[in-house]
DNA sequence: TCATGTATGCTCTAGACAGCATGTC
DNA sequence: CTAGAGCATACATGA
């Protein structure tokens, strides 16, 4: 089947793919054809990883469109939202336009409803169904990406609760799932009233084995000699062997997947000698340079460690790293100057890096609730496979999973490649993730009483697969409850039938995409202070009130009871040199620390592991600013209740420490985190306390003061500054550390830098004359030119000694988001 | 006395979505 | 039945 023979198309299209190279379609896509892609038909494709998923989708997507429509493309991370982006943008030559919406990278709404693709992820399109997008009325086509991923218990019912709304909003929309070859193919195609196309076929050869001893002995009988001697690295062998291998005159690179972050970095370090001895001068120049770049994204130990790995065209992949670490270190692997990467399970579920070779050389991963090293799903091992063979590089890839003896060497061939993957199971029937939906799903209107309700939960994947008839409908009658009893939701018995409305305060939950237990635990913060203005601990009829018992879950960080009315403390007690309150006032005091504690113990904020020493430390810590909490401080004979407490309050500390200008470096040292993971916390943070600034303004009886304390709070942690230079921190191109540098020259303010001399402004900013006047211009001031003022060498001084001790030349501490 | 080798015990553990309004060097 | 790599420390050995 030809490209340019099939019809339906726009104009071009099937010769431009052509032009490609893609002269016949491969086999999945031709069996996607006959099941009727191109007819607006709905089909699930579970094919292995590379082997044209998606031009399946965009024969659907282009179709829909040659027909008036208009496309969804559905993905599970922001990253993939950018690169299918780029992917689909080589058809506006042929009128198709596109348009990408996530948390970070959004366009505006509008300009979005007149694009023909949106690719967005599955929360964001969520957010958008909650917050009435218009243009979801128009779809015509929606392509869910790693749809198998409904299987995660925290991210899937999200996608799964989606999938169902847009096909409810929408009865006649061609839904089109692209999923990993998993074990149930047939009943995700079930739910989604689809065609099935089912393939293990593969465009390049994969090759899977096992090494032990001397040699990997692969799936199909035949081996491959890779000896290791006493004493040698298995793994520094088989990247080794890669890279003497030609294929196509050159040798192979390799990703080695590995089970935490130490050990991917320490794996990278070792393999920088089998790396390193097999450059060409060119290399090594061009492995420098981005050496010398990598350092430049952030100034901590991580990013130093993975600089001079690099060098040696080494490198390692995990969470903690910065983005653009990652994506410096994913583009050169792509361009073949890196080698080898070393890399946790990060890699396999993110953008595409192929390689000739992957080395599985973890199987196992620790997990607490398992109670030790669980192994890893055949999933997710398959995932990992899947990554051999470079499209055009290699003429084959070869995926070898690692063994120290015969038995393992067997248990790996039953457990992983001779294996089916696991089916994929709904995790919709659980407290938290019914929480938020149910909420959505009566905010938005999709249902008005209980059995609407439980009526559209039975277009879920969940419905289409239980055996359990009464189990939903009982989570959800929990869930309803919580919901009421937070105020959330107001239920009506009127005889027989039960209306369901959601409250203003419900309304507002749902659009912010807030959990509703976190707006809970928030509002119950705010209302603390509230009430510890007048000290009188009544008002009980909107107190949060816990559902007893009802956090059976796992994966539920557990309700925190508040019992309230106890007055958190007299304000007044001088805590010593960190207090940063509202001295002065009556009410208690409304510290960022408080704040930053309040939103990271809400379920919305991942938890900081407790090392040890931890408990000590942050218990100190807990008594010393007992004051500043909003809410009460859980007993420390209740264990677990108090460990997370702590473990939220480390995390509050580090927004603390953030906001209080401590360095990149000092931050990650101090918390054991990588750079990635401060700007992690810090976005979330900033994200929750924007909802709790509306929350605040949108809930009577909180201070009007405290929504004052939320804006600072939020302000600072996005500016990575204290108070006094939120001023100049505001302005265009100045950041924490620019403006710690003006600040000690003198300049103190927006308007100082308008009227301020000069001379003071270029020796503060050290001579850089460029910045200078982009600042001054983008603070207003009238004559921003430069021209032959000279830099204030005392101002330079001054600035030099109060912040940046390191003298790193002008960096400022650059956290991560892309530009 | 110091450098190096080896036994032993202790520590620590993957990932990443959302709002809002525009731009760190 | 249920971890195991990495690292610090302590101690042994050898020149």
């Amino acid at each position: 089947m030809e490209p340019s023979s099939l019809s339906g198309l726009p104009a071009g299209v099937g010769e431009a793919l052509e032009a490609e190279g893609v002269a016949e379609l491969y086999p999945p896509q031709q069996s996607a054809v006959e099941a009727g892609v191109l007819d607006g038909e709905s089909l699930v494709a579970a094919v292995p990883t590379a082997s044209g998923k998606t031009l399946i989708a965009e024969l659907a997507m282009l179709s829909s469109i040659q027909r008036g429509g208009k496309a969804l493309y559905i993905v599970p991370l922001r990253a993939l939202a950018s690169e299918k982006k780029t992917e689909f943008e080589r058809w506006e030559d042929h009128g198709v336009t596109v348009g990408v919406s996530t948390g970070n990278y959004d366009s505006d709404g509008e300009w979005l409803a007149s694009r023909d693709i949106i690719v967005a992820t599955s929360e964001k399109v969520d957010s958008l169904i909650r917050n009435g997008a218009p243009w979801i009325d128009d779809l015509t086509c929606v392509v869910s990406d790693e749809v198998h991923l409904v299987d995660d218990s925290h991210r899937g019912p999200t996608l799964e609760v989606t999938l169902a709304k847009l096909r409810k909003v929408n009865p006649g929309l061609q839904t089109v799932a692209l999923s990993a070859t998993v074990g149930n193919a047939d009943v995700i195609a079930d739910w989604l009233d689809a065609e099935l196309v089912e393939s293990e076929w593969r465009p390049i050869e994969l090759r899977t084995g096992v090494h032990f001893g001397n040699a990997i002995n692969f799936d199909d009988g035949s081996q491959r000699e890779v000896p290791v001697d006493r004493g040698e690295d298995q793994t520094a062998k088989l990247v080794g062997d890669a890279l003497d291998t030609e294929e196509g005159g050159q040798g192979g690179s390799s990703l080695v997947f590995v089970n935490s972050r130490r050990n991917a970095e320490s794996s990278a370090r070792k393999l920088t000698d089998v790396t390193g001895a097999r450059l060409t001068d060119g290399e090594r120049d061009r492995l420098r340079d981005l050496a010398d770049e990598i350092r430049g994204v952030s100034d901590t130990e991580t990013s130093e460690d993975l600089a001079d790995a690099v060098e040696k065209g080494s490198a390692f992949h995990h969470a903690g790293l910065a983005s653009e670490h990652r994506s410096l270190v994913e583009d050169a692997f792509r361009d073949r100057l890196i080698k080898c990467i070393s890399a946790t399970p990060t890699l396999a579920a993110g953008v595409n890096t192929p390689a000739r070779r992957v080395i599985v050389r973890d199987w196992r991963r620790y997990d607490g609730e398992f109670g030790g090293m669980k192994p890893l799903d055949v999933l997710e091992v398959h995932q990992m496979c899947g990554r051999a063979g470079r499209p055009g590089l290699d003429p084959y890839g070869e995926a070898v999973l690692l063994a120290n003896d015969a038995d393992t060497r067997e248990e790996l061939f039953e457990r992983y490649l001779w294996a089916e993957a696991e089916p994929v199971r709904s995790k919709l029937a659980a407290e938290p993730a019914l929480r938020t939906h149910v909420l959505a799903t009566i905010a938005s209107g999709f249902a008005a009483t209980r059995e609407g309700l439980l009526t559209f939960l039975d277009n879920t994947l969940y419905a289409t697969q239980t055996d359990d008839e009464g189990r939903l409908a009982a989570v959800t009658d929990t869930v309803l409850e919580y919901l009421e009893v937070n105020g959330f939701v107001e239920r009506e018995r009127d005889g027989g039938a039960e209306s369901l409305a959601a409250t203003g305060i419900g309304h507002t939950v749902s659009r912010l995409y807030l959990d509703p237990m976190s707006a809970a635990e928030i509002l119950d913060g705010l209302r603390t202070v509230a009430d510890g203005a007048d000290a009188t601990p009544d008002a009980e009829g909107d107190a949060f009130v816990p559902a007893d018992g009802a956090d059976s879950d796992a994966d539920e960080p557990g309700f925190t009871t508040y019992t309230r009315g106890d007055a958190a403390g007299t304000a007044g007690e001088d805590d010593g040199e960190e207090s940063e309150g509202a001295a002065g006032s009556d009410s208690p005091a409304v510290t960022p620390l408080g704040l930053y504690h309040l939103v990271s113990r809400t379920p919305d904020t991942y938890e900081l592991y407790l090392k040890s020493g931890d408990r000590e430390t942050y218990t100190e810590v807990c008594y010393e600013r007992e004051t500043e909490f909003l809410g009460d401080v859980p007993s420390e004979y209740e264990e677990v209740r108090f460990e997370d407490w702590l473990a939220a309050l480390k995390t509050a500390r580090l927004l603390e420490d953030w906001a209080n200008e401590v360095d990149e470096d000092r931050i990650t040292e101090r918390y054991g985190v990588g750079p990635g993971d401060i700007r992690g916390k810090v976005d979330t943070a900033e994200w929750l306390l924007r909802a709790a600034e509306t929350l605040a303004r949108d809930v009577e009886g909180i201070d009007g003061d405290v929504v004052v304390r939320v804006r600072e709070a939020r302000k600072r942690l996005e500016y990575g500054v204290r108070e006094e230079l939120l001023d100049l921190a505001g302005v265009r191109n100045v950041g924490r550390k620019r403006a710690r540098r003006l600040y000690e020259a003198g300049i103190e303010s927006r308007a100082d830098l308008r009227e301020a001399d000069k001379a003071v402004v270029l020796g503060a900013l050290r001579g850089r004359e460029r910045t200078a006047e982009r600042i001054l211009e983008n603070a207003g001031r009238e004559d921003p030119s430069l021209d032959g003022v000279d830099p204030d060498s005392s101002a330079s001084a001054a600035a030099t000694a109060g912040a940046d001790a390191d003298g790193d030349g002008d960096g400022q501490a650059s956290l991560g988001d892309f530009g």
